[in-house]
DNA sequence: AAATTTTTGAGGTGCGCACATCAAAAACTT
DNA sequence: AAGTTTTTGATGTGCGCACCTCAAAAATTT
């Protein structure tokens, strides 16, 4: 049988109240019972039973993600993702609430940011770009007491022991050997098209890019990164002035996760069979764009995945237990036309 | 607040004993009296409290794992994973473990199936090749009441709902993507290597392979499918043959889950730097290859995932809930230097 | 209508722990 | 040594459900 709390008690020689407040960090215990606790914990093996434990706290937990206001369709992915886990986090005790922010204005996020009570959250990831008044409102949040980590787009400088999202620059890597490979030894230029480089997300993709192709493959030369601004009719102009004035071009590296309007001008251009494109992220518009060879290769990470292993890394927080590495570990995954399950 | 099954048993307008034998399917119940139950569970939106149900069952759940006795590298990380998620099974009440069958002998194997008992296992997640004894130990285990489930190599024409591992098929067909576009468009052949051919998952992946190398790429050939039968002189002999005899030889495709062999030889012999290779699955041996660039990709399922994924559909068959359809999917991993994490 | 079987109700117990209260004991302070 | 503070113990309650027993009621058979 397994060692329960009461066993534990009398392995330490103390009763369950001492205990209790030793397993859940309550104060008013002296450091040697404290460690008589922990040696007894030890001794006989004594993990808490979650389970009970759970059930004992009556509320459950109540995760948040804080997503932006608006966004792309990897966005929805995510949120699709999240809805899928609040249906089947009831059975579990476990709410999951979505807090939108104005990312656009880091006043207004900051401030929704500080909103956020320490009695409504057992936790929250955080998806929000990184700017001082962000990165501040966060700071605070943890001085509030709130338990926060940072979700797929990463905050730097954070001694951050957990990141749920990818190593941006092993995608860029990824993608650009990727590119290297599928257009073969011919002579040619790779454009490079996204929203913004602001982000760091984009300045990361690209470096891991550019080392790939400038140490792998010295017949491609990589045209500096074209801004869309999320702009429909900049990203036509964009897309038709390259095409235009670079009879060399090869290859097409969609580095944002936005990448529908980019396909949409690609498939009206696209004549040219021979031309290798990579996009990021799975989302309706890229499936579509590989399953009709519009689009060569996908560098993806698993929404799903992404969701449910904040929940995780969450949970076991709140119940201060380990995290399997092996598990939260963010893939970067490959897709093409015949691995898209 | 949620309701209960107390607010269930008003609702229904019955007794909580009542409401326990339908929710847990005990019989003396008059039909119309568990339809009354069933729609009152509708109307009143009622969900069983998992954690207090797990914690009242007292035994927690207990899962098993049938394996082979002997295996390769894949089978040593699907065993890792299985010993990450015991340690990791104990707070949540539930023990996980292995049951190792001799699949050379299958009726030793269909022998040690038939010694499993109903009162030791809520559910078991069966790997075994496809033979008569093994398939009509797996019907008679069934009949017994016991709950099983197909692990990674699938048994053929039954109905099962479920199936953890991947899409075979789809997996040869990724891996002739890769190699058609790999080489480009030089003119050559293939060589294929496997274990034996006699496992329907060697089948499915060439039919798979040659699908679209037959279909896209006219400028490979691909030779008939060398089988090591897991013998190392004879893949030496093997790869040697054919290295010597093919002088078009463009690429191998290790199609078995066994690549460490074939990959040693290979790195004995591979001065051309043009030959594509590429092999399934990772394990310590293939990311060696992969990073040292002896192989050039990997078609891979994830050993973490596969057997968390069977746990869950397991736990979520024996509580009568249905699956995250997106998350147990199994996903055909494409794995290269840079995005080996 | 009586005897039998089937179905339902009422009630209790305990899973392992969180959380709370109050008193007693031990450790310090003056 | 008396008073004050800190630490510990004893004890209770309830989370929501599974599982059990026994009796009562209803349905079915004779």
């Amino acid at each position: 049988m397994r060692p329960t709390t009461k066993d534990l008690a009398q392995a330490a020689g103390v009763s369950l109240a001492t205990v209790d407040r030793v397993l859940n960090g309550r104060p008013g215990v002296r450091e040697k019972t404290v460690d008589a606790v922990n040696n007894a914990i030890q001794k006989i093996g004594f993990e808490r039973n979650q389970v009970a434990a759970t059930l004992a706290r009556k509320r459950g937990y109540r995760f948040g993600f804080v997503l932006p206001k608006e966004g792309d369709e990897f966005l929805d992915e995510i949120m699709e993702r999240i809805r899928e886990i609040q249906r089947a986090g009831r059975a579990e005790m476990m709410s999951v609430k979505t807090i939108r922010v104005d990312e656009q204005d880091p006043h207004k996020a900051a401030e929704s940011l500080s909103r956020l009570k320490t009695e409504d959250f057992d936790g929250i990831a955080i998806m929000a770009p990184e700017t001082p008044q962000i990165r501040d409102a966060i700071l605070r949040m943890r001085e509030r007491g709130i338990l926060t980590i940072p979700f797929i787009s990463n905050q730097q400088n954070e001694e951050n022991d957990v990141f749920v999202g990818i190593d941006n620059r092993a995608a860029g890597a990824t993608a650009g050997r990727l590119m290297g490979r599928f257009v073969c030894s011919k002579q040619g230029v790779v454009a490079v098209i996204t929203d913004t480089v602001q982000a760091r997300d984009s300045l990361e993709r690209r470096l891991g890019f550019d080392d790939v192709i400038n140490h792998d493959f010295p017949n491609l030369r990589v045209l500096p990164t074209l801004e869309t601004y999320a702009d429909q009719e900049r990203t036509h102009r964009i897309i038709q002035t390259v095409m235009a004035s670079q009879p060399e071009l090869v290859g097409i590296y969609m580095m944002g996760s936005e990448a529908r309007v980019p396909l949409e001008m690609l498939s009206q251009f696209r004549t040219d069979e021979d031309l290798v494109t990579i996009a990021h992220e799975k989302t309706p518009s890229t499936v579509d764009a590989l399953r009709n060879r519009k689009l060569d290769a996908l560098v993806a990470q698993n929404p799903g995945h992404l969701v449910r292993s904040a929940v995780r890394i969450l949970r076991a927080k709140c119940e201060n237990r380990p995290t399997l590495a092996s598990q939260e570990k963010t893939r970067i995954e490959i897709l093409i036309a015949d691995n898209l399950y």
